[in-house]
DNA sequence: CAGCCTTTGAAGTAA
DNA sequence: TTACTTCAAAGGCTG
């Protein structure tokens, strides 16, 4: 389990799943109880675009600790600026603007949602499935995660890698996995069955999760207020909560093998880089070799706890609040992610410290720096901009706006 | 159509 | 060690 009360626990060393946030966030408890319930109070009949429009105007006006107007932002940013050490130059807080929130009560927001948990993902990943392949492998080595109740010959379910890692694009051929991918320890049967899938052919499996017993919801229906209640109604024994994912392929996901297929974090280049083959006759072998960089699949970055929180919620937000924009939505969610308990949280950072595992095990050599640069960067001015006027730091918090505008220079301007 | 917006967390770089 | 940047997802919006 994350290190999340132990206080001192944290030099976990690269395992440790314990961001200095992660502790934080826990801290005001009681003061998040208290601001769900002012929440609560507020008026649920704000029109949605009124309530976009101006998170628009107050994010950009709610810098520097500023109290955002709004049905009760004033009392709740108070309260929450008290309680939340870490927070208390943090924007979030104030950021969502009451009237989103407002909003998203609206009635279709409040249409019997949170019949799903977040302790889906979770989990999923706390019942790992062995590979299908699994036997193929000369070498088996312990499995990663307790897998205690898993039948190791029952068929693959999906883990949440699965579900974050399946990728929309047609995987590349395992060949095409550029060496760093490689040391790929495919002799490991639990990782090799982790991503033989590719999504195209999964559509078929539909997965359905069974829960021992449904728990209490900290959300409520509304956008972002704890509330506990009665959680589903779903007839008992009756899978809990349902939990469908991206189809489920059953290669073997052994390199040669026909069916393997690379770990799903792996992007294939786009399309439009290929050439054609009149331009590859004109290519020196310097530009091949740089096309061939190019060509290189894309390692994506393994998910963080939010990150996972956010791919498993975003659905239900649409559904709940008929909000499409991922800004919107994205800021409820971190308002939510900080609603959540400590317990459900940690069951984010767990789920997440096991995909960093993972992903280590899959790409020994892979750093996240490989990625640095492969999507445009904003311009220098919107960065000091953002660096100026409320945007957290790396720390998460909020720099003052009065506080002095310490030039900034981006390390690197591509 | 590329990039922005928006969130948090992890990991990277620079000083 | 500190301070900061970049990227991860996502989909509407914008120039």
């Amino acid at each position: 389990m994350p290190q999340l009360d132990s206080g001192g626990g944290g030099a976990g060393g690269g395992d440790d799943l314990g961001a200095p946030d992660e502790l934080l966030a826990f801290q005001d408890e009681g003061e998040e109880q208290d601001d769900k319930s002012r929440d609560s109070a507020a008026g649920p009949e704000r029109d949605l675009a009124e309530l976009k429009s101006s998170l628009v105007n107050e994010s950009e006006g709610a810098a520097g600790g500023a109290e955002v107007p709004g049905a009760g932002g004033g009392a709740r940013g108070e309260a929450e600026a008290l309680g939340r050490e870490h927070t208390s130059q943090r924007l979030f807080p104030d950021k969502l603007p009451e009237s989103l929130e407002d909003g998203l009560k609206a009635p279709e927001c409040a249409s019997g949602m949170y019949k799903d948990t977040v302790y889906s993902a979770f989990n999923l990943l706390m019942h790992y499935p062995p590979p299908a392949g699994a036997g193929q492998h000369p070498q088996p080595q312990p499995p990663l995660h307790n897998k205690a109740s898993q039948p190791a010959h029952s068929v693959p379910q999906l883990s949440p890698l699965y579900e974050h890692f399946s990728s929309p694009h047609p995987t590349p051929a395992p060949a095409d996995i550029s060496q760093k991918q490689v040391h790929r320890p495919l002799q490991t049967p639990d990782l090799s069955g982790f991503y033989s899938l590719t999504s195209g052919s999964m559509g078929q499996l539909p997965h359905t999760v069974s829960w021992p017993s449904p728990p209490l919801y900290p959300l409520s229906p509304s956008c972002g207020y704890r509330q506990h209640f009665p959680a589903p109604t779903a007839a008992p024994g009756a899978p809990y909560p349902r939990f469908t994912h991206p189809p489920l392929m059953l290669g073997s996901g052994v390199p040669g093998h026909p069916a393997a297929i690379p770990h799903p974090a792996i992007v294939p280049p786009s399309a439009k880089q290929e050439l054609q083959p009149y331009d590859r006759s004109l290519k020196t072998q310097a530009e091949s070799k740089v096309e061939k960089e190019a060509k290189k699949p894309t390692i994506k970055k393994p998910l963080n706890a939010f990150m996972l929180y956010m791919k498993e919620m975003r659905a239900k937000v649409i559904a709940e609040c008929t909000l499409k924009e991922s800004a919107a939505i994205n800021q409820i969610l971190g308002r939510r992610w900080h609603a959540l308990s400590r317990e459900e949280q940690a069951k984010y950072y767990e789920l997440a410290r096991k995909e960093r595992q993972l992903h280590m095990q899959l790409y020994p050599g892979w750093s996240a720096r490989d990625n640095y640069g492969k999507k445009k960067r904003r311009s220098r001015e919107k960065h000091q901009e953002s660096n100026t006027g409320g945007k957290r730091n790396a720390f998460g918090t909020y720099p003052e706006k009065a506080a002095a505008p310490a030039p900034f220079l981006p390390m690197t301007v591509l």
